[in-house]
DNA sequence: TTGTAGGCGTTATCAC
DNA sequence: GTGATAACGCCTACAA
């Protein structure tokens, strides 16, 4: 159990612990049979590099840390597969930390990732104020998913776009009473609402929002409260898929049938609405070109630190299905 | 940008660095005002501690690893809850690493985990064979989440009693022709089948096993060859609740109804089958309960590393809906 | 209660 | 090509 180290290596092989250190990363300045010699010797002895010491000693950029916000919410799913896909070809190392449903582990995510001394965080899904997020970045580098903030790489979906083409899907598909179930308001998050508003401001009709939460469960109950009113809309609009399926939970207690007796669209075409089952009509956001895109400006930044803000923006597209 | 060290922080204050260290620790021998002054003085100049270099220089057991196999499946999302709920008050450091759908990352995840040097490693889903498993259980303390590990500690889900319930259920509601859809054969996770079979034996009945795969959308495919099938059974029971979502997806895509036309029974009360909508019959295997149970042990392990294996199992229990 | 010295396992910078 | 030697930032005795 004890650890074997590179001395141990360096002693048995009979070089110097340095020639260990290169070989192990196949540096340049080791001769072929060395270098074959010396990792024989660690194979047998077991020995295992200590990335703790290499991130210590070493000045090389190769470690990126990840923020996920919510791993019950499979969108971070995507993005994370497709951060992966790019770093680890890179060869970079990740370090991740995750919060939770209700967003009140930022702070405490981001700061682990700090501690460990990342040389730039990706982080996905971020709900701190900006106030609070400016102290951060400030201190490090950060690529922002999902959430746009000034003074940060951002790589973001126009949620604004996603979030009319959804509503205007609603519009011509004869609907005027659509009911959005918001997120809860926090900086970084109101496109959607905006979208919607301005969709149906864009058709004379009335908006009407209610705010609701990242809770499957808790939505579900704020659906039924909008479901059993007097005046039950004619269609509902959820800020993501998690919700809309929340919402698709009261209707199925209701005995309502999706697209028929009301229709339902969420936001983020993640398993939930790709299932046949749900037939939930969705926006896509592709959560794993995000991811990818993410990535990609992390390693720019890293080559290149000083140049300005880097912004991607992808185009959601719509998903009808059956609910709409 | 340049990091502030403790040396900073002592130097500030006027003290040595080794105050330093102990009053950011709150550990004895240091008087509450320069404690209180160190930690103003840090505060003032941005210093954060370096958790490498800590973990480096220190040797307290501290760190604990987790290795995740597959965010897309929510079950792994209620473990985390579970673990981070224990590791949270306990003070521990978590260092996450996941796997993939295929379940061909588990190496990889397990080896980032030894080059972190973490103190014990807790590991849910593992899929990598017994006999490659060995060498890490006799390298590093591991705690075994859902696999039932010899040489190992472990926590897992009575599965055979579980696939049990689920059979004798739908034998029970008059189902003769049952077809289980399986998961690829892996060493740790046949008890499912045998308890699907030894259930379908015990009422004289010829057990159908399709072997079936993590993927949702494979499953889809596969319920579909199925269904179309000559000798179509009369219900299908699913290694877990993904594939069964993937039965469910084939049986939309056919117009069949869940309940009515097949029964369909999953496994994991993941929130795919808690939904209304879905109604799908499952088994809970309780996710967060086998997250805190795999804490608990691992702070157990710690405290005590020469005590012989500790084995937790979990009663599952079902949970009947609309689906069978 | 406080300060000093040595070490944790690497990497990086030199000479050889 | 190869091998000493000094960092890296902190912890942990031990001495004061």
């Amino acid at each position: 159990m004890q650890t074997v180290t590179m001395a141990d290596v360096a002693r048995v092989a009979g070089v110097s612990r340095a020639l260990v250190s290169l070989a192990y990363r196949d540096a340049y300045g080791v001769s072929p049979e060395t270098r074959e010699n010396i990792l024989a010797v660690g194979r047998k002895l077991g020995y295992r590099p200590n990335r703790v010491a290499a991130q210590l000693a070493g000045k090389k950029q190769l470690t990126i840390g990840v923020f996920l916000q919510d791993l019950h919410n499979e969108i971070f799913a995507d993005i994370y597969d497709g951060i992966r896909e790019v770093t680890d070809q890179a060869g970079k190392h990740l370090v991740l930390t995750v919060g939770d449903t209700v967003g009140s582990k930022d702070v405490e995510g981001l700061e682990t990732l700090l501690e460990n001394r990342v040389d730039i965080i990706i982080a996905a899904g971020l709900t701190l104020p900006d106030r609070l997020l400016k102290k951060y970045t400030s201190r490090v580098r950060l690529v922002s998913v999902s959430r746009l903030v000034t003074g940060a790489d951002c790589v973001y979906s126009d949620n604004h776009l996603g979030a009319t083409l959804a509503t205007t899907h609603l519009i011509e598909r004869g609907h005027r009473d659509i009911v959005f179930i918001a997120n809860p308001p926090s900086d970084g998050y109101l496109d959607r609402r905006a979208g919607f508003e301005d969709a149906m401001h864009a058709d004379s009709l009335p908006p009407r929002v209610v705010e609701g939460s990242y809770s499957r469960v808790e939505v579900e109950q704020i659906a039924l409260q909008i479901l059993k009113s007097a005046d039950r809309p004619s269609a509902i609009f959820a800020h993501n898929d998690q919700a809309a399926m929340g919402v698709m939970d009261a209707m199925a207690e209701l005995g309502l049938t999706p697209g028929v007796d009301l229709a339902v669209v969420g936001y983020d075409n993640s398993s939930l609405s790709k299932s046949p089952v749900s037939g939930l009509t969705t926006v896509d956001a592709r959560g794993s070109e995000l991811g990818r895109l993410a990535a990609d400006v992390a390693l720019e930044r890293l080559e290149n630190p000083d140049q300005a803000d880097i912004v991607r923006q992808t185009e959601p597209t719509l998903v009808p299905r059956s609910s709409s």
